[in-house]
DNA sequence: GCAGTTTAGCGTGTGATATACGCAGTTCGG
DNA sequence: CCGAACTGCGTATATCACACGCTAAACTGC
């Protein structure tokens, strides 16, 4: 029995997770139809961890949102990490559809601002272990629809991969200092504005962090504080997230221009 | 009985979990001499951490790691999700003493890998929980040092916060796509490289993802791939990491450049 | 000093968790 | 139409966080 290739058939070297993950590991059809599908099961554990959180993700739980029992779920997932995996790549479902128009800083910004949004809809998508590069379908969609955006600036690949990544890198962090911020906000709500600026105020020793204590006394932290916006705006994770991003996209637009117009 | 207070003495309402993140929560002195320290707990609880992942950290393991039973822990720290949150704050360790040189983009720049660094060392970071804005004493301290690189320029204070905060956003996105990534490599080095770029090859549908096609075929992830340096690099989480802190740099340096020298 | 009070460490118990294992019933290939 | 293969499930085990209460230590007021 090989234990790298799994049942699915023919297919090059696929290992067997990576294969789970594009829905390729069907044995042949015998025995009982089965009532449950690994999709069913992703969904199931996406809307829990979407309702209450990572943690309420037990195998007992999402078994029991399917109505079934608990030791069903391993006929079609190894382990619980093998779910969570589905779940890493579920979480950011599929890119909208968008045709290129040839203007593609806003289609970097609207990109950045979906792979935002769909983090927002899952805020424990932060916390997922990483584990590798992108390998499943949904992931890879991502990287092709920034790819997309920049290919008619005419870069070279290794580039293009490089500033998408780049972007990508960003978007990461913003999600885990606004989309999963959102979750603390929504568990505390005093936490964040006036409250924080007075705390920092006891808090902050002016003498050992001056810096920060004059942005205190300034009075920065006392409205919609660092990274905190309110939920109900929209989908970014704040002024400062957009911010940075004006920011990113101005330094990829001046090595751009700093190339010359793309052909020989 | 307050039940927001705790019992350090007459601080401004500093919530009980703020007061246990600053040392704040001896209570007055009287019965046994205690064996355990909060920060003795915690320095173990990160050491189990960097030594064995975060799933490692169990109250027992932490106990039988400083020779106490599990229980004793429970004198020190009310829960499990404290002991996280103090960790949290302590795997921002100090940021080094570093006098400005009035340069601020080799500071900030020095700043942004000094964060990487620190993360790097401890990369179950980016699976922690958020919970709320930055209070614990090493965030604080990480914060202002940002913002004392920035000083000379002389920005308005929430504009500084502002690009700190978009700096800190790129870097926490570089923490999890390059630092915790690292735990991958570390796990299964065969899953980075050549065999990538072939299975990428074999899965990627040039109908349905064309651009990602093309830079699969043009073999840009055969090499040292997407986001995926070895980790025998310094601390930074590979080129594109280096690539988009240049372009964020750059944008900063457009607006501080458009804005004019400072002072009247 | 001495009594009373406060506190540290610990042992036990409880309920939740992941998951190994084997049984029973179902369905298809031959 | 029969046996092989496969699904769902019940049980068992080990681990987890944590509530509770006990014992003994050390400080405070007398």
């Amino acid at each position: 029995m090989r234990t790298d290739e799994g049942t699915a058939g023919p297919d090059d070297g696929i290992p067997d997770d990576v294969a789970l993950l594009w829905g390729r590991r069907g044995g042949p059809r015998r025995g009982p139809r089965p009532s449950l599908s690994v999709a069913d099961i992703t969904r199931a554990a996406v809307a829990v961890a979407d309702a209450d959180g990572l943690d309420a993700v037990s195998m007992a739980r999402v078994a029991a949102e399917l109505g079934n029992s608990t030791m069903a779920l391993y006929r079609h997932v190894r382990s619980k990490d093998e779910l969570l995996a589905l779940m890493t790549d579920a979480a950011m479902e599929s890119p909208p559809e968008r045709e290129p128009d040839g203007d593609w800083r806003a289609g970097l910004y609207a990109w950045a601002h979906g792979v935002v949004a769909v983090s927002r809809r899952h805020p424990w998508f932060a916390r997922l272990p990483v584990g590798g590069p992108p390998i499943g379908p949904h992931n890879l969609a991502w990287l092709d629809r920034g790819l997309a955006e920049l290919e008619p600036v005419g870069l070279p690949p290794d580039e293009a991969v490089a500033i998408v990544t780049g972007l990508l890198i960003y978007t990461q962090g913003g999600i885990r200092l606004g989309a999963e911020l959102a979750v603390g906000y929504a568990a505390d709500p005093d936490a964040f504005g006036a409250r924080y600026g007075r705390l920092l105020g006891a808090l902050v020793d002016p003498h050992r962090m001056p810096a920060l204590a004059r942005a205190v006394a300034a009075g920065v932290f006392d409205g919609t504080g660092t990274a905190s916006p309110p939920p109900e705006h929209d989908a970014t994770a704040g002024a400062e997230f957009e911010l940075g991003l004006t920011f990113l996209l101005d330094g990829i637009a001046a090595h751009i221009a700093r190339r010359g117009t793309p052909g020989p």
